[in-house]
DNA sequence: GATTGACGTGCAACCGGTTGCATTCGATAG
DNA sequence: CTATCGAATGCAACCGGTTGCACGTCAATC
């Protein structure tokens, strides 16, 4: 009645054989080296062999030929939105290839992280580590004894696939520069982020080359709440127009603004990163999109390749982002009328 | 320079038993059973092998042993904002208990959960199913193979963890009700849907009860564009209030009510389902939230307890939901002054 | 002083595959 | 008729651990 256990007994290779009237050896080329057996005996043994529901035991094949067929991913924060579908398309790609993979969540913590590394490390042939919380010295140090690709962690020497968000940014302020804005803020994200920093000098220098004031306002964490949190902060700026670090926070400010009466976009404008709200706002959001999902498919595809034994030397794959314009833009108040 | 290969070569037992002067043996037991030796044999091992960097290959442990300390978790997409936390949180469960977890990715089609179970099996103890696509039949096959715990999909003998939508539904009608609604229209999801086929009967029910007329229209799929595309639909009911599917649609109504001049709430109401949006919609959407992090929480440790040996029987868990009333909510416009 | 037992450790088989090498056998060549 | 060769298959070692059992040592017991 009971529906545990049930486990181990799965059928061996050794039961087939039996069955089958050849040796173990036989049954194992029968799957890897079908060419090198008759033809009829390797029919015969297939047909045995999902007669009873026999499947080859990855784990047994990994410990001898050294290629587990699996791989590892690991991100800060799997509920975090803009993660599931770089996940997801990494996942795929993988699949492809046959791989399996292991999701790790770090919880923004390196300990963690480290843990999680270790223990994946004696069954995998790679690893992919997105927003790596590490340090560059453990980095390289696992990156000795496993293949090794980074997202958004650019460590020299490393093979990584980054998000330049620079081009998405700068449309971004071109466009705002083109409504008629005079003075922007950003409202920048965690400090420690590879990808904030960009952004941040991003702006600053898009600012520069289209004569526009720019102030920064720091949220500390990406999320709905700061970005509320911060419209006060934003609004004694005397800017027009904000740039969020990411869709949450510029989703939090946008609730803010309309809190303290502030409409959007007529009386202000709100631009995202990272596109992963969809037009699902209202009004929608004009945000820079990223397509994670092909960030992830990217490296994915790196880490297959470099266990190809394909070297791939010190490869640093970025990908461009693009300006999505929707409903949160429009020209600043004073110009109107 | 090239950074790829440099795999294999971690150091084995036999390397620290080498440099200890010991037998393998001996270091084995000083990681699975210290007890049963010298203490200062015990140190000395382990402190050679994290000199020379020796982690235990959880691949050959596996392999003798048959605990695996892995297991494998499949949804049918990644991506969908309803995984995401329920996949974070048996993650961690998981790791609380220091399995290593697959993710699988389904893609909505029987086939490829099918594919990946198989793939899953030889090496883990245990595996969670969500929202499986497969038959009862299959789902029962492997289930005779390994520990099998499902997630919002109930099939007998088979331990499964399922959201139960209609305590929060009930709430939802009942605080309808109260605004002074008399005609309500549920917007349906997946008719395949587990969830789906409750939340429908939850409404009906709680319909009668509360004396209300309510109206059915069909979502094809649960997505903001479908949600947007039956707003002419659910304006034709003549309805002053929807209950959707899922949040996703819920949202693509309200901007279809918005496109129309439709004001939520003082025109209609909306109500979501799954809460997987928090409060970051505008207005912030009224919905019935679920934990889908329970969720995934609870089959993972139900798994555990089964694997643990303790028995589980014909275990049903069932989560319950509740309303949570945000904004999108208001008395019909007929009732006001 | 011999017996007993606990303790610490080594030996070797085993988990379920893979693979280099040896073996068998029929066919073709000489 | 025999030497040769290639195709098909078996043997056994190996991957890196785990574990039942045997062995040796030393102290407590009679």
């Amino acid at each position: 009645m009971t529906t545990g256990k049930g486990r181990k007994d799965l059928p061996t290779m050794m039961d087939v054989a039996r069955t089958a009237g050849v040796s173990k050896s036989t049954v194992s080329r029968a799957f890897t080296q079908p060419g090198m057996l008759g033809a009829e005996t390797v029919a015969r043994i297939l047909e045995i062999a999902s007669s009873i529901g026999y499947v080859p035991n990855h784990t047994a094949r990994a410990l001898s030929t050294g290629r587990y067929g699996n791989v590892a991913l690991v991100v800060p924060d799997v509920a975090n939105p803009f993660f599931p579908p770089l996940i997801r398309a990494a996942q795929m790609e993988a699949d492809r290839s046959d791989f399996c993979v292991f999701l790790g969540n770090s919880d923004e913590s390196w300990r963690q992280e480290d843990k999680l590394v270790d223990r994946f490390l004696s069954q995998v042939e790679g690893l992919v580590l997105c927003a790596s919380r590490l340090t560059d010295e453990r980095i390289r140090a696992h990156a000795l004894k496993r293949p090794l690709v980074l997202v958004n962690r650019d460590v020299p020497g490393i093979p990584r696939v980054l998000i330049d968000s620079a081009i998405g940014v700068h449309e971004a302020i071109a466009h705002l520069a083109e409504l008629g804005h005079k003075h922007i803020v950003y409202v920048s994200g965690p400090a420690s982020s590879w990808s904030n920093q960009q952004r941040r000098a991003a702006v600053r220098l898009g600012a520069r080359q289209h004569r526009l004031d720019v102030s920064i306002v720091a949220a500390r964490v990406p999320s709905y709440e700061s970005g509320r949190a911060v419209v006060p902060d934003i609004l004694a700026t005397g800017a027009t127009a904000a740039i969020a670090f990411d869709d949450l926070t510029a989703q939090g400010i946008m609730t803010g603004l309309a809190d303290r009466g502030v409409s959007v976009p007529a009386d202000f404008s709100v631009v995202g990163c990272d596109d992963v709200l969809g037009a699902a706002t209202y009004p929608s959001l004009t945000t820079v999109s990223n397509r994670s999902d092909e960030t992830g498919r990217a490296a994915m595809s790196l880490l297959l390749d470099m266990l190809g034994s394909r070297a791939v030397g010190d490869a640093r794959v970025t990908l461009d982002t693009y300006l999505v314009v929707r409903n949160t833009t429009a020209p600043p108040p004073a110009t109107r009328s």
